[in-house]
DNA sequence: CGTATGACCATGC
DNA sequence: GGCATGGCCATAC
């Protein structure tokens, strides 16, 4: 492990289950720190050079505009695991949207459980 | 130690 | 909806 923040951000992105995509921003946010969306992408490129074990499910992080930020083929992976894009590439977050990590875990590891309304989901009474 | 470089984002037009 | 701008801040050199 050489950069101990990049490891943080990977361990955040590993919770990101199968299916889901959370933003750049989201990730950041949840890691907190002095971590901002754009080294989440940073770190998420450097996975083209290394690739730690366990694996990054990186395809799962996507821009806060819906769309994937490097090319078909990560829209192909998130496809295969059920995500669906609109013919101009964008996916619905408020459908496919990761909720944050399990507050537990993310307590227990100094995460922040992601502050933005899922309240308001509930409260808008979306599925 | 200064500078450049991003798989970004919110805002404003 | 798209395009430009400023801000963000760890890494690499």
């Amino acid at each position: 492990m050489s950069h101990p923040l990049y490891q943080r951000i990977y361990e955040v992105v590993r919770h990101i289950p199968p299916g889901r995509v959370a933003t750049y921003g989201q990730v950041a946010q949840v890691v907190g720190s002095p971590v901002t969306a754009r080294e989440v992408g940073e770190a998420m490129a450097a996975l083209r050079d290394h690739h730690p074990d366990p694996p990054v499910p990186w395809q799962r992080v996507i821009n806060a505009q819906g769309k994937v930020s490097t090319g078909h083929q990560q829209q192909q992976l998130l496809e295969q695991e059920g995500v669906t894009f609109s013919p101009k590439g964008v996916t619905d977050l408020q459908r496919f949207g990761w909720h944050g990590p399990d507050p537990a875990w993310a307590a227990a590891h100094g995460f922040s459980p992601l502050r933005t309304g899922q309240a308001e989901e509930s409260q808008l009474g979306l599925f």
